[in-house]
RNA sequence: GUGGGCGUAGCUUAGCGGUUAAAGCGUCGCUCUGUGGCAGCGAAGACCGGGGGUUCGAAUCCCCUCGCCCACCCCA
């Protein structure tokens, strides 16, 4: 006989089991009504993009294209990338359906899953979901701080508090290179006092310098000339408006100067949203983590880049899995997973006939009921019930079918009622509503 | 890509060279044919992640591989 092989699920990738839904489809309507008060119109782009999307938009040296991405070979010799980001391919729709054209701004969300070749661990999988948002066409600061709020509100609205909000400038294309080359020539002197990654950083992506954790770059960088120092007038100028806006809207932000993102698009604005979380050490030491729940920026090029007029955009993008597992451990959901309130509980042969027809009544007046018409004998439909911790059980039997009428039981005291067949949903109703 | 820890029933784990691999929880059934939560009894369920080796003998030792977890890196 053939051995049968044993199937995985692809490293880093999950099955989401009913027991999780919950929580996916409470971030989802959160997300939806959010969307809905803000006025952003809802866009589902395709799974897969032209690769060159990504390595033009997302950047040929970041490590997301560099080698995070899934790329597929089309039987025709395309070559495409499973989306590893949102912005992107949100672009590339907003130009393809020349959204230009439509009263600006364009606002865009959308959620759904990315994919990216990593070696997975904490908060980070190969295929995860994410929240994201969009901006087109404004290039005022006041819409960098609605995106920032948006993230907020969502957030707080799925009960998240302590939260920190990490706001920063990276500049533009006028002061960037510029900033780099003043960082670059304080870094290199003082390169032996720095460990071995941000030496060779200091060549490859020096700003990531900033965000080192090692200590004894701590004191380098303390030294270091900051980028808001460096900033042309534009940008320093938005920035400042930025922060404005922020104070008029009393989000607790922090400035941080060393917050850098790993995407090549950004242009001024960057900003991650991070919410404090307790994890427990061994030997039942506790430590506070900081986990980015979201992450965002403006990205005044990126439209141009891609083959589009020169729109500013500006946009954020939200991780559901960190988010789902720190409702979980904190027990955000808890009461809200909806349980049927009621079981229906039938034995002999016509009143399973009558069950499916009863079952189907309940259904329309949208009482959420459930069974187990597999079975026969009424204890282990009891049984059942109260496994499924049912405020009520409807027993139809022979003795019911007779005169018309059906058993509701309460499960926690036992009292039952004999109620009339066609007064059950009314019957009902009024017992579940107390 | 680099480093560390771990893979035994659906879940949590015991066994760490020697007969048919064990327990708790869960599942199903019976005691109890129309009344649940308790209890008792019973059953199903594992080629001990996979492959190779050492040995008279491997879940146990060695090598390889896959997967999971954690950290670096990077990010949501």
């Amino acid at each position: 006989m053939a051995k049968r092989p044993k199937f995985q699920r692809p490293t880093g990738m999950k099955d989401i089991l009913p027991e999780e839904q919950p929580y996916f489809e409470k971030i989802y309507r959160t997300v939806d009504d959010i969307a809905r008060f803000y006025g952003f119109g809802k866009i589902d782009t395709p799974m897969v993009e032209d690769s060159e999307l990504y390595e033009r938009g997302t950047g040929q040296s970041t490590d997301i294209v560099e080698k995070q991405m899934y790329t597929i070979k089309t039987k025709g010799g395309d070559v495409l990338a499973m989306r590893p980001e949102f912005t992107p391919g949100i672009v590339r729709a907003f130009n393809e359906n020349g959204m230009l054209n439509l009263p600006q701004p364009v606002k865009l969300y959308t959620y759904g899953p990315l994919f990216r070749y990593e070696h997975p661990q904490a908060g980070r999988f190969r295929q995860f979901n994410q929240v994201d948002f969009e901006v087109f066409g404004e290039e005022s600061a006041a819409i960098d701080a609605q995106i920032i709020q948006i993230f907020y509100a969502f957030l707080r609205d799925l009960k998240f508090s302590h939260l920190i909000i990490e706001v920063n400038s990276i500049g533009d294309a006028q002061c960037r290179p510029y900033y780099k080359k003043v960082l670059v020539n304080y870094l290199r002197p003082r390169q032996n006092s720095l460990c071995a990654d941000c030496r060779r950083r200091i060549r490859e992506n020096p700003l990531r310098v900033l965000d080192c954790k090692e200590e004894k770059c701590q004191r380098v960088k303390a030294q270091a000339p900051q980028f808001l120092d460096h900033l042309c007038d534009s940008c320093k100028t938005h920035f400042k408006s930025l922060l404005e806006f922020l104070d008029e809207i009393d989000l607790p932000y922090h400035l941080d100067p060393y917050l850098v993102r790993g995407l090549d698009y950004y242009t001024k604005t960057v900003f991650e949203i991070f919410s404090e979380s307790t994890v427990e050490q061994k030997e039942g030491e506790e430590t506070v983590t900081r986990s980015a729940l979201v992450g965002g920026g403006r990205y005044d090029n990126l439209v141009r880049l891609l083959g589009g007029k020169d729109v500013p955009a500006m946009g954020g993008a939200a991780g559901v899995e960190r988010i789902v597992a720190l409702m979980k451990e904190k027990g955000f959901l808890g009461a809200e997973i909806p349980v049927p309130k009621v079981f229906l509980a039938q034995l002999g042969d016509l009143p399973k006939k009558k069950s499916l027809k009863l079952l189907e009544e309940l259904r329309r007046a949208k009482i959420s009921i459930t069974e187990s018409l597999g079975r026969d004998s009424l204890r282990t439909q009891l049984a059942r019930a109260d496994k499924l911790e049912v405020e009520y059980t409807l027993i139809l039997g022979q003795r019911e079918m007779l005169d018309e009428t059906i058993v509701i039981r309460k499960m926690d005291t036992g009292e039952q009622a004999i109620v009339k067949m066609d007064k059950v949903v009314e019957e009902l109703r009024k017992r579940l509503k107390k």
